[in-house]
RNA sequence: GGCUCGGUAGUUCAGUUGGUUAGAACGCCGGCCUGUCACGCCGGAGGUCGAGGGUUCGAGUCCCUUCCGAGUCGCCA
C-alpha cells in the first residue's frame, strides 16, 4: 500500500470537462468499475461529485500498467495525469467526453468485495444496508439525500438569521416532566437515583429565552421519544425549533411561509404560493377525515348521517342514535377499478382503524348494485346518491360509527389509501396548508381525563378562554400545523404568558396546585417577572428533507438510523453494560432480554 | 402489545400437488482480449433454504414454537 507523500488533489472527479482538454491534473476517489480489455484498461474513478474514467494502454509506464490491472472495486487511489477528449463517446455521465490518461497511480487502500454493490438505487434490502451504513452512504442516491439535508440547515440558519433570529443552544440533559411521550432517561452518578430525561423538545427553554428578551430564537434541535418507529418517525429526531416575541398566529405562519418558499426554491427551483391555504380543524376533519388532509386528492368526506337516522339499517340509524354519525367517500370511476374482491380488501383496510365495516354502492354500467339496498327505500338511496355527487361509474363507500373519530379516521386514511393505490398523486406537486384552530384538549380513555392536545402552554383562542373551565370540549387554541402532501412538517402554537390562564389550564389538565409547581415551577415562577407574548413552531427536519428530496423512509435521510426496534444495527446499540457501570449509577436491573442471537 | 407481509448462494430473486444432485441473474475468482463505458468471450468456486421441534418412506415446500426485518394500529403533549 503506499500513501499519499506529496501528492495533492486538484480536483474533484466531476469536475472536468472538455474544455480542460490538455490539463495534468490529478483526483482521488474509489475504484466504481475496472474494465481490462488487455492491452487496454479503463477504470472508472468515484468520489462525491461522480465519476471520472481513467485510461491506460501500451504507452503507459509498465508499472503504473501493471498496477491499474490489479485495481477492484472500492479500492481507494490517487491519479495525476492528462485530461483528453475520449476517442469514443457513448457515455451519459457528466464528464463523459473526456477521460483522464494517467502518468502517476498511487494504491491508497485495497477493498474487501462490499456486500452489496454501491450503486445508485441499490435494491439490497434495508437491513443490509444499515448493518454496513458507511458503504451505503457511499451511494450517489444517499450522498444527494444527506447533501440535501445540509441545504436545508444552512437555509434555515440563513434564513432566521436574516429574520434577526439568534441560534442558542439548549440542554440535552434536562428535567423528566412526564406529560406527553416517553422520556429517555439518563442516570445521575452525582445524584444516586435521580435522573435527567433527553429532550423531547426544547419547549420551556425556548419560552425562557422569549421571557430573557432575545426575542426571536433559533435551533437545530436534536429531540428524543421513546415511542415506536413508524416510516416517518425516529427515536431520535431534529427540530428546526423557532420561538418568538410579540407575535400573534399570523406573524408566525408568514415568517414560515417566507421559509419554506425559499427553502423549495433554493432546493428544487419550486415556485410555491404564499400565503398558504388556512383552514380550521374541524373543517380539515369534516372534509377529509384528517388534521393533516392531503390536498392533492379529491374524495372528500360527506356527512349522510340525516339522511339515514331514521331508515330501517340499523347499522347506519344506531350509531346516529348514539351520537356518532355516517359518512362517504365517492370514488369517481370506482365501479369499474374495484371489484368485489378488491371492495373486500378496502373493508379490511378500514377494520385497522376499529371501524366495524365498510357499506358501498357500485353505479356500475349493468345496474346499480349495493350491500344495503336492500334495507334502504328507493327515495333514501337516492338522497344519498344525491349528497355523495356520484354519477354513473362511480364507487361510493360509507363508513358508521358511534364514534365520529372513528369515522373520521378510517374514512380520512381510506381516502389516502385509494389515491395511493390508484397512484392520483405525483410527488412533484406540492400543496401546503395551515391547520389552525386546534382543540385546546382531546380526552384521554387511558387516563380517563382531557390531556393537551398540543401541549400544557398552549395558549387559547380569545373567545375561548372562558371554556377552558366550562367546555373543554369545544375550547380552542392558537395553534398550528403546517402541512404538506398529508405530511405534518411542523406545528406550533401562541403560548400562555398570563399567570392565571396557564393556572386555568394546569386546573383544566387535572393538576393541583402543588402538581403543578413541582412539575412545571420554574416556568410558572419565571412568568411573574414579566412574560412577553410569545409563541413558536417547529419543523420536523427529517420529514422536511423526506418530502424535498423524494425519500419514502425517514431513515433515507438521517445518516445513522434506528430501525423498527430502535436499535442500530451497525454498532448494535443499545446494548448490555458492565456491572462497574451499573453501581456507579446506583442501579440495579430487574429484568434483562436475552443475548443478542440476530442473524 | 395486536394485525399484515417477508427471511432460499455475496446480492436480488425463482423453486409446481411434498419426490433424484436446490436454480437464474448480477457479483466474486482464474484465463483470453487495444476504445471499453452494465465491455466481450471461456472456465470455476460459492447453500445450516433464519433457528429449533414435529408430521412423513421423503420437507425449501405441511404443522408448532421462536428469532429477525418492513408496513401499520395502539402509542407518538
Amino acid at each position: 500500500m503506499e500513501n499519499l507523500q506529496n501528492f495533492h488533489r486538484s480536483g474533484y472527479c466531476g469536475d472536468y470537462r472538455l474544455s480542460d482538454a490538455g490539463k495534468t491534473i490529478s483526483v482521488c476517489g474509489w475504484v466504481q468499475r475496472q474494465r481490462d480489455l488487455g492491452g487496454l484498461i479503463f477504470v472508472d474513478l468515484r468520489d462525491r461529485t461522480g465519476l471520472l474514467q481513467l485510461a491506460f494502454d501500451d504507452a503507459t509506464e509498465r508499472a503504473v500498467f501493471d498496477k491499474a490491472a490489479t485495481l477492484r472495486g472500492e479500492y481507494v487511489i490517487a491519479a495525476t495525469g492528462v485530461i483528453r477528449e475520449r476517442e469514443a463517446k457513448t457515455n451519459k455521465i457528466a464528464t463523459g467526453d473526456v477521460e483522464l490518461y494517467v502518468s502517476e497511480l498511487r494504491l491508497l487502500a485495497q477493498s474487501e468485495t462490499p456486500p452489496f454493490e454501491i450503486v445508485e438505487n441499490s435494491n439490497a434490502n434495508d437491513m443490509l444496508r444499515l448493518k454496513y451504513r458507511y458503504l451505503d452512504l457511499r451511494r450517489p442516491d444517499m450522498q444527494h439525500m444527506i447533501a440535501t439535508r445540509h441545504k436545508v440547515t444552512k437555509l434555515a440558519r440563513d434564513y432566521f438569521d436574516e429574520q434577526g433570529f439568534l441560534e442558542i443552544e439548549t440542554p440535552m440533559l434536562q428535567k423528566s416532566t412526564p406529560e406527553g411521550a416517553r422520556d429517555y432517561l439518563v442516570p445521575s452518578r452525582v445524584h444516586p437515583g435521580k435522573f435527567y430525561a433527553l429532550p423531547q423538545s426544547p419547549q420551556q427553554y425556548k419560552q425562557l429565552l422569549m421571557l430573557s428578551g432575545f426575542d426571536r430564537y433559533m435551533q437545530i434541535a436534536r429531540c428524543f421519544r421513546d415511542e415506536d418507529l413508524r416510516a416517518d418517525r425516529q427515536p431520535e429526531f431534529t427540530q428546526i425549533d423557532l420561538e418568538m416575541s410579540f407575535v400573534n398566529e399570523e406573524d408566525v405562519m408568514t415568517i414560515q411561509e417566507g421559509f419554506l418558499k425559499k427553502v423549495f426554491h433554493d432546493v428544487l427551483g419550486v415556485e410555491v404560493q404564499t400565503p398558504f391555504l388556512r383552514m380550521p380543524w374541524c373543517e380539515a376533519m369534516e372534509r377529509f377525515g384528517s388534521d393533516k388532509p392531503d390536498l392533492r386528492i379529491g374524495m372528500e368526506l360527506k356527512q349522510i348521517s340525516d339522511l339515514v337516522k331514521n331508515c330501517g339499517f340499523a347499522v347506519f340509524s344506531d350509531p346516529v342514535a348514539n351520537g356518532g354519525s355516517v359518512r362517504a367517500i365517492t370514488v369517481p370511476g370506482g365501479a369499474e377499478t374495484f371489484p368485489r374482491k378488491k371492495i373486500d380488501q378496502l373493508v379490511e383496510f378500514v377494520k385497522t382503524y376499529q371501524a366495524k365495516g365498510l357499506a358501498w354502492v357500485k353505479l356500475a354500467a349493468d345496474g346499480t348494485t349495493s350491500s344495503f339496498s336492500k334495507f334502504m327505500t328507493e327515495d333514501e338511496m337516492s338522497a344519498i346518491l344525491a349528497r355523495t355527487e356520484a354519477k354513473q361509474g362511480d364507487l361510493v363507500l360509507i363508513v358508521a360509527d358511534p364514534k365520529d373519530e372513528i369515522v373520521f379516521a378510517s374514512l380520512g386514511a381510506l381516502r389516502c389509501e385509494i389515491a395511493h393505490r390508484l397512484e392520483l398523486t405525483a410527488k412533484t406537486d406540492y400543496q401546503f396548508l395551515w391547520v389552525t384552530q386546534f382543540p385546546m384538549f382531546e380526552f384521554s380513555e387511558e387516563e380517563n381525563r382531557f390531556v393537551a392536545m398540543h401541549h400544557p402552554f398552549t395558549a387559547p383562542m380569545d373567545e375561548d378562554v372562558a371554556l377552558l373551565e366550562t367546555d373543554k370540549k369545544r375550547c380552542r387554541a392558537k395553534a398550528y400545523d403546517i402541512v404538506l402532501n398529508g405530511t405534518e412538517l411542523g406545528g406550533g402554537s401562541i403560548r400562555i404568558s398570563d399567570p392565571s390562564t396557564q393556572e386555568a389550564m394546569f386546573r383544566a389538565l387535572g393538576f393541583t396546585p402543588e402538581d403543578a409547581m413541582e412539575r412545571f415551577g420554574h416556568l410558572i415562577n419565571a412568568f411573574k417577572y414579566g412574560a412577553p407574548p410569545h409563541g413558536g413552531l417547529a419543523y420536523g427536519l427529517d420529514r422536511l428533507v423526506m418530502l424535498v428530496s423524494g425519500a419514502d423512509s425517514i431513515r433515507d435521510v438521517i445518516a445513522f438510523p434506528k430501525v423498527q426496534n430502535a436499535s442500530e444495527p451497525m454498532t448494535n446499540c443499545p446494548d448490555f453494560v458492565e456491572e462497574k457501570q451499573l453501581d456507579e449509577l446506583s442501579i440495579s436491573v430487574t429484568r434483562r432480554e436475552a443475548p443478542d442471537t440476530a442473524n
